[in-house]
DNA sequence: ATTTTGTCTTTTATCGACAATAGACAGATC
DNA sequence: GATCTGTCTATTGTCGATAAAAGACAAAAT
């Protein structure tokens, strides 16, 4: 097949949840921007829901007939993007599974492996290449460098260089700007999930990558924001396969954070600085600690 | 055709200079490190070779029987790669040609365009994103963000980050470290270059971008390193189509590279930020000319 | 005992094809 | 007059196929 129609059944999921809390659907043209996806789709997902009898759908009526049931739903492992599959799969390879620094990446064998044609596994390296995990030998072998101890260090060395600047930028932002609400929210999640930490420390991961995005967006410099890519990667992954002691961790990350959260209001520059080294100090061991 | 014989049409040519001077040619593995290349691109070449009567190849024998003629090189064009081609063209379009920041990017329009398949300009595309000055909107078109000031001033603003730190690690280098002897070889070129300054001031690029390079290297840090391919990008093409006093520009930049190279070998913490700081300034404001 | 060559297999780079998805436009409906 | 729907076209994402290039291995030559 030359497309899974994931995008179509990722969409349609979500339709459900709209549908379940009302009597009828909106427009096709708003029902597209509220689910981010295009007529066409939306019709796809109109046609199906009529057919299994969710719905009665003639032009601008569309009364809902029931509510969904679970297995009106797309099973998840078919509403994942192709691309989120192979990088699935790949992170799995080199960072869970022992990989050798200095390993050769075979496409062929990668794509056979995960079920999937070659071109897609390529462009997925390339975009991956960025993260400076792997190197191409033109005409050859992709060569993975590794999640080495040197990676982290480099890689955590930017991230501070980084990051207390756009710490310090962000002291600057406008009374009204709207990162201050956003700060709001975020810190009153901090203490939500500190109250409650034995049951909801594994919120942390997701709200650490909302936080630190939000405080390097006030650098308003696309190089420094697009690198944050790689630090959230860096680090979903391994939230993800090194559990050990997360809950201290956490916990001790989330009170760094509202003493940092703290400084930014404050706008004291020394302030600002003292709070965000401090973080990134123990964000670096954490990280460290999970490689030797 | 599935893959061009770009790779074996240019070391082909390479063996031909090879082979200009010399009565005999080496072993198959000799020749294939000295071009670059595998046994089996050798070999075809070998065989060409004999065919078009330049060479006798029996096993180990290989006799030259008369000096390359102009005609027997491949012309220039069909040894550039598909990425090279691709790249040339796009760059092209998008600084040369006056494409508006904010107009879509139709793969399959630059595809026709450069006279290739989809996938290459695919590829490619996904690669040059990393660049910033363009960006996917997933499942539609790419959108250029276009060489515009806020652009150049992004990047130079890592850039400085970045440069002011590795030239400060420089001073750090042992004294045996090879980087010193290519700083004093590079030094060299530019005094030459100087002293012909209105013959030769085009040569200034290429070793800007070894000069630059040299510096960043030294921070040992593969997203500092990797970042320069940006800087190196936009000043190659941005010397190519921007020739506006084209001599004084470049005549003053090597002027404070000099400065530059003196307060590295002064391994002076101070002299050294402050003549980083200088020549990076001008640089800044020479990139910021060609825009507005 | 290396190094070189002959032969064969594997892998990459690139193409064209096609389903999924986006998007354009005119006519219909509020 | 604005918004919505029906219909149609254009573009992207993915696949399998194929020539170019890399590379493995044993036999041959130094």
């Amino acid at each position: 097949m030359a497309k899974q129609n994931t995008v179509f059944k990722e969409a349609f999921n979500r339709c459900l949840d709209i549908l379940a809390g009302s009597d009828t659907l909106p427009s096709e043209p708003e029902l597209g921007a509220r689910l981010g996806v295009s007529r066409t789709t939306i019709r796809s997902i109109l046609a199906r829901l009529e057919e299994i009898g969710l719905l009665t759908w003639d032009k601008r009526t569309k009364v809902v007939l029931r509510k969904p049931v679970p297995g009106d739903f797309f099973p998840d492992d078919e509403t994942d993007s192709l691309a989120e599959i192979i990088e699935r799969s790949f992170m799995r390879r080199i960072l869970a599974g022992g990989a050798q620094p200095g390993m050769q990446i075979n496409e062929l064998e990668l794509a056979r492996d995960i079920g999937t044609g070659t071109t897609s596994v390529r462009e997925f390296l390339i975009r991956f290449s960025r993260f400076g995990l792997i190197e191409k030998r033109p005409n050859s072998h992709w060569v993975l460098k590794g999640f080495t101890r040197e990676f982290a260090l480099e890689l955590t060395e930017v991230r501070e260089m980084f990051e207390l600047r756009s710490a310090a930028a962000f002291a600057h932002l406008p009374e009204d700007h709207p990162a201050w609400q956003e700060l709001d929210a975020i810190e009153a999640v901090h203490r939500a999930i500190l109250a409650d930490i034995d049951i909801r420390y594994g919120e942390f991961s997701e709200l650490d990558e909302r936080f630190h995005l939000l405080v390097q967006k006030a650098s308003k410099n696309r190089f420094i924001i697009d690198f944050y890519d790689i630090i959230a990667i860096v680090f979903h992954y391994h939230y993800q396969w090194n559990k050990a002691n997360a809950r201290t961790r956490n916990a001790n990350a989330l009170a760094e954070h509202l003493v940092y959260i703290d400084a930014l209001r404050s706008r004291d520059p020394q302030k600002i600085e003292a709070a965000c080294r401090a973080h990134l100090k123990s964000a670096r061991e954490t990280l460290l600690q999970s490689i030797n």
